[in-house]
DNA sequence: TATAGTGTTATCGG
DNA sequence: ACCGATAACACTAT
């Protein structure tokens, strides 16, 4: 699920329940999504040491680490397509972050925990990932990132969506364009801005650009208040047979920029 | 049983 | 070198 929204819950879990406590064991076993890290690296930069902030770009987060006065390095996480953090007590009460369905037939017993930090207490913080695509790293390269999707000021906006001729939503999902747009927000967007997501960048006008800009704040802003893109309208109305919940035109899917998209047949036509 | 999927990245062609 | 499209990744849900 994870999109800017659920990567910010899951950068509060971490704030709220993993702060300052020290780690004592790491289960970094997953060589997939450990990479590229060597068995017992990640063991080895973590033990002793606590996270001190989660900081978030994005949908990377990132953890400062330290022990006493030395600093430890960063500690890189992205959900991928299916991960999320849940902290957990010695006995498996889960403190923040899990859903009781994901993955879990008693208490402490995680199926689909790819890494963890045991802390010195017993309890533990999870990435609970079923498909494997997320990932862990120390001093994640987050400096390539663009301009995170919360934050960004109309005018760097209107620099994302310029000197391109791509796909806008292509360019609204370049993570090195703009760092938090997904999938679903991406047609949300283009869906409430009225632009065909195919449309060159180099075609749109100020005022698409504009209703583009307006309709990114409003979109991340409605999930992440909501904690989730689930909370995003046209949700509902991107499956076969749906109808534009504005005019009933017929809600059309084809894929533009690799990923599956769904927009309105009538309101976004291809040309502006 | 076959297929699609809310993300990223290496690779290939222009 | 830049840009964009595509495949691959791993696994579950439908």
């Amino acid at each position: 699920m994870p999109e800017l929204p659920e990567v910010e819950s899951a950068r509060r879990v971490i704030s709220r329940a993993a702060l300052r406590r020290r780690i004592v064991a790491v289960d970094d076993s997953d060589r997939y999504v450990c990479r590229p890290h060597s068995p017992g690296e990640l063991q080895d930069a973590l033990v002793g040491r606590a996270i001190t902030a989660a900081h978030r770009v994005g949908k990377s987060i990132w953890c400062d680490t330290g022990s006493g006065r030395s600093g430890g390095p960063a500690l890189g996480v992205h959900l991928g397509m299916s991960g999320k953090i849940v902290v957990a007590d010695r006995d498996g009460t889960e403190i923040d972050g899990g859903d009781r369905w994901e993955g879990r037939r008693q208490p402490g017993d995680y199926q689909w925990s790819r890494f963890s930090l045991e802390f010195a207490d017993g309890g533990r913080l999870m990435l609970v990932d079923p498909r494997r695509l997320g990932r862990i790293r120390l001093d994640p390269p987050v400096d390539r990132l663009g301009p995170d999707a919360e934050r960004i000021s109309p005018a760097q906006f209107r620099a994302a969506l310029s000197h391109s001729t791509a796909p806008v939503k292509a360019r609204l999902l370049d993570q090195h364009v703009l760092a938090g747009i997904g999938n679903l927000l991406a047609d949300q967007i283009l869906w409430s801005a009225r632009v065909h997501p195919a449309r060159p960048v180099d075609s749109l006008t100020r005022a698409e650009v504009d209703r583009l800009q307006r309709a990114t704040r409003r979109a991340v802003k409605v999930a992440t208040q909501a904690g989730g893109v689930h909370a995003l309208s046209l949700l509902p109305y991107r499956h076969a047979g749906a109808q534009c919940p504005r005019d009933g035109a017929p809600m059309v899917r084809s894929t533009v920029g690799g990923r599956t998209s769904w927009w309105c047949a009538d309101e976004q036509a291809a040309t502006g």
